[in-house]
DNA sequence: TAGATTGTTAATCGATTAACAATC
DNA sequence: TAGATTGTTAATCGATTAACAATC
């Protein structure tokens, strides 16, 4: 909002300002909100909340707190949600099928315009409005399209793959399901959701449940 | 594997243990390993390497390195695999129907031993060779069958009561894939995977890629 | 004005990196 | 023995918390 210079922001924080900003959703009915109330409401400190607000500007007011609808504002600002994305899903095996139906991928802001895939037999259907196209058109799709950003969900052994197409197409980020590393150039943000090693940290932490300090 | 007292590790330690397994997995052939080059393979630095399993006790040999396949079995050991899991999954939806599918889902250590829902279309029937049972028989399947492991994929409105019901029956620990913090006693370890934080993360950091410091 | 709560600075805490003595 | 690499200690870096002057 202000156009004062940016502090800099922990990659860590990131998915806290989507905390608060889905519980300014719930408070929609208020009118003003306090840090100290949404420590209660997202179970951050306050503290936190505050400083974590204050690297983007100067969003309360001392003595009142902050104003619901404008500090929701700035956060979808803040997280780059004041603009739609156009997101491409490659590779629409178990995985990649389910989430191109699951409610939480279909948000405001993200546009899921295609699927890809090199199974002839996907190629040419519909799943949930979105069309499966194949992955041989996928760099020309991209960038005709303005994609930038991509989930992939393909197996392992063909991911790194995957990521290079992306990448020469022009992607800006990737969300990966694949259980691997991939490799791109510094100006691709890459993020990763692997849930082998979910599994194993459920196996860790119900193993030996001391001696942990969680973060 | 020694006995020694173990240090405190941090809790963001755990999945670059699972990852340092994956990479020994890959080095079978070998019979020893350095730091240096699990450094290579897995993009953390040797000095972390070191100090995550000095943590655990002492595996290496100086002058030498790892032996892979101790060291394979000793992150089996520190990760709690060396025993079966019996896991249980609550919410057969999209995502949960495709993560009974999913390669990711089913692998050694973790036996996948039933679904619930609510459904009783889906009742009763068997996807992928697990059996959806309802949510009524949850407690007492759990129990019988000692079920130490759940994920749930019920939509966000009935997710603490599914959390609920898993406590009551003893589960130890929770990969709750619904967008909202789950209320459960200290003893009950939870883990969550939010797609949609995921998408705005991606949001952030495609809109802004500046001034991030990543982790 | 008095009370409340912000934004920010200083203090604390924790995690990562660098460096090196120990030792294979 | 000489070279390599560990495990650990000390130094650095970064993130969180505490505290409070500023101010609504």
């Amino acid at each position: 909002m202000s156009d004062r210079q940016e502090r800099k922001i922990s990659g860590l924080a990131v998915p806290r300002l989507s905390q608060y900003y889905r519980a300014l959703l719930d408070s929609q009915s208020r009118k003003v909100i306090s840090s100290e109330e949404l420590s209660l409401l997202t179970g951050f400190s306050a503290a936190q909340i505050r400083r974590d607000l204050a690297c983007f500007g100067q969003f309360g007011k001392p003595g009142l707190g902050y104003n619901v609808e404008d500090l929701k504002n700035a956060l979808i600002q803040i997280l780059g949600m004041d603009r739609e994305w156009n997101v491409a899903l490659v590779g629409v095996g178990n995985l990649g099928a389910a989430l191109l139906g699951y409610k939480g991928f279909r948000r405001p802001g993200f546009r899921l315009v295609a699927a890809f895939d090199i199974d002839s037999q996907k190629v040419g259907q519909t799943v949930e409005g979105v069309p499966i196209l194949h992955e041989d058109h996928l760099i020309e799709f991209v960038q005709k399209e303005s994609v930038q950003l991509a989930v992939i969900t393909v197996p392992a052994a063909a991911a790194q793959e995957v990521a290079d197409l992306l990448v020469r197409a022009g992607i800006r980020a990737l969300l990966n399901f694949a259980p691997l590393r991939l490799k791109v150039p510094d100006s691709v943000m890459v993020h990763n959701i692997d849930v082998a090693i979910e599994l194993e940290r459920l196996s860790f932490l119900a193993s030996r449940m001391k001696n942990v300090n969680f973060s």
